[in-house]
DNA sequence: CTTTATGCAAATGCTTTGCAGTGCC
DNA sequence: GGCACTGCAAAGCATTTGCATAAAG
């Protein structure tokens, strides 16, 4: 309980209502929902019953981002080039990975591949360059 | 010379003046810049001279991407989870391949890797999943 | 001629900011 | 009490759309 504290003064972040009730919203996000937009976070702080203003939303989420707590993902919502495309939040639980996105049911799985990791360092390498991060979402469809 | 207005028409468009010089511009686009915005698009048409409009700009881009004449890219801008990113779109010049772009110079390398092609294919078959479309890019930094 | 494209300006959607008021430590 | 945090409304960007005009086939 007092769990969500500790991570935020450890951040350095004041202990705020709208911060651990954020945080508390991404903690217990189901397996299905771990990706959560800050619309949907704002929609869940309602109906949890608490006022928070979605600049508020926004403002926390961004930091937290930047304190390392959550992660922020810019997943493209339809391909066919339709620049649309808001971010999502998840909380950061330790481990690197990927994500698949369902074309059609927007699910989201996640993964990690020890292979197309290393991959990706030599690749940099070869090129001269130091692999600092990397984005890697697949589009899939659910096969029939 | 008329080589894009074939393209245009295989592409179902009519051959226009705006349609013409953008598909020329992309075409021409160096080594180091095959990446641009529409914006950067917009500009390289004042500076030759042509008057279309922003707007034009964008509607051009988005059906050339639809025809896949055109790629369209969504390269964050900065690291540190500022959800700015504007889209980049680059002349579709047959094999697909992913980015690598310099998070200090903005450079953007291009490189094709068969095996991490491969892998996403196993990891999306792996969850019952079809692979449709991939989007991977690498954040870099010049080795010292 | 008829259809499709263009330009401009206004509208959008998501995200950030300015500022006065509020609540942590 | 002071300074960080919040809410609200307004500002910002990149991109899209409505509509009257202009050009293509």
């Amino acid at each position: 309980m007092a769990e969500e504290n500790q991570e935020l003064r450890r951040a350095g972040l004041k202990v705020t209502l709208p911060r651990v009730k954020i945080l508390q919203i991404l903690e217990s996000a189901g397996v299905e929902q771990q990706h959560l937009s800050a619309e949907e976070v704002y929609d869940a702080l309602r109906d949890a019953g608490e006022n928070v203003g979605l600049a508020t939303v926004y403002r926390v989420l961004t930091q937290f981002a930047a304190a390392g707590l959550v992660t922020r993902h810019n997943f493209e919502a339809g391909r066919d080039g339709s620049g649309t495309s808001h971010s999502v939040f998840e909380l950061a639980r330790g481990e690197h990975h990927d994500h698949m996105v369902c074309m059609e049911s927007g699910e989201v799985v996640e993964f990690h591949d020890a292979v197309i990791e290393e991959r990706q360092r030599q690749i940099a390498e070869e090129q001269g360059y130091e692999l600092v991060d990397h984005s890697l979402v697949l589009y899939v469809r659910k096969k029939s």
